[in-house]
DNA sequence: AGAGCTACCAAACAATTGTTTGAAACGCAA
DNA sequence: TTGCGTTTCAAACAATTGTTTGGTAGCTCT
């Protein structure tokens, strides 16, 4: 654990946070946790609020970048043609370069941000999101035939992005509707090719 | 507007928690513009809880219901082969039989549900899911050649579902990185199409 | 008409929860 | 050591919010 009280509270909030939902989190939680006192976010933060948002703004969209540089990384080690493309992406998502359970709340903020949009998800997507987006899609387009449109290149981006997305969103209904919990690279390696057949789509 | 107090209260309700979520909706708002007294949530369902819950049973499930019934309904008519199953899915969630309005509401509590799971997703799954999931499952299975694994068409099913939910969730994302609210039904016809030829990742 | 039941209401209640306050502890330069 | 700014703390505060209470109006059945 982080010496610093302030980097402490921030980890320790974006877990709260990821689990249980801005609302559902109690500041009294998350400075027992930290193991100080409760005015503690307030005179660092200046609020639950501030704390939230700082969040989102020192670890999730350092960690989006990050992303994707990872993805810029792993595109030069894939296969040539837009099937490299999803490949590169699901690696830097699944694979590197966090522990599992650090890409786990980052996947479940976005998600919750998603569902119940506030002024936080302005930050994850024009941040964070856009460029990793931006990226995705001029490495497509580098390897699709230039006849197909500006438009379905971008729509067909944010879909690859939304298997990644959606991966983790349905495992509670994959559960039941599985009736166990299915081994982790088994899904993934299904989600991948459902995206990769999808692209397909693209160049008919 | 519904002449019995209950039946109101539901349809209220249902709107704020699908707008806003569960804990963010306050029970004098449901009250107010049900046009009644704070007592009555208390007094017709046992607690804000409940009537939650409620909703969830007596507006949700059986909407889910009718959707599972309008798909079969489609399926006649669709065109055969998987790609009508694809068809008469995706009809049935955005075109039939509900106002665009109901059916927003209807993938907004689920989206709610799954990126913050209680116990009113089980419920969801259960009892209003399950049955769309193993008719369209079936529906499937009878298209397709039986080497195809009852494993992966399960996983299939879910991940044309996904589609379903994603476009609705992704909304958001979409706007942002398209700098403009795209058309309803070319958004649609897009994810479609993309679940088509994932679909075609199982036959190979 | 009167008893009794259901539906509804205004007001009070109690618990939770984010925030503020004023002081104590700490670190460090003069 | 003394003084001072920073950090941390215990306690109180104030607002929100779900729930309860006690009573009233309206209806039905006898």
């Amino acid at each position: 654990m982080e010496r610093d009280l302030r980097q402490r509270l921030l980890t320790v909030a974006e877990d709260l946070f990821a689990r249980r939902g801005y609302t559902e989190t109690r500041v009294r939680e998350i400075t027992s946790r930290a193991g100080c006192n409760l005015a503690a976010v307030n005179y660092h933060f200046g609020g639950k609020r501030n704390l939230y948002l700082a969040v989102i703004e020192e670890r999730w969209v350092p960690r989006a970048l990050r992303i994707r540089e990872e993805f810029v990384r792993n595109l030069h080690r894939s296969p040539s043609g837009p099937e490299g493309v999803v490949e590169a992406l699901f690696r830097a998502f699944f694979q590197s370069p966090f522990t599992e359970r650090e890409s786990w709340r980052h996947r479940r903020l976005l998600a919750q941000e998603l569902a119940q949009p506030t002024e936080a998800l302005e930050i994850m997507l024009s941040r964070g999101l856009r460029p990793l987006l931006e990226t995705i899609r001029e490495s497509l387009r580098d390897r699709l035939p230039p006849r197909v449109s500006e438009r379905r290149l971008r729509l067909t981006v944010f879909s690859l992005l939304g298997q990644t997305l959606y991966f983790h969103l349905a495992r509670p209904m994959i559960q039941n509707f599985l009736g166990e919990p299915p081994p982790e690279d088994e899904l993934l390696r299904h989600v991948k090719n459902f995206a990769l057949y999808g692209l397909k789509g693209l160049t008919g």
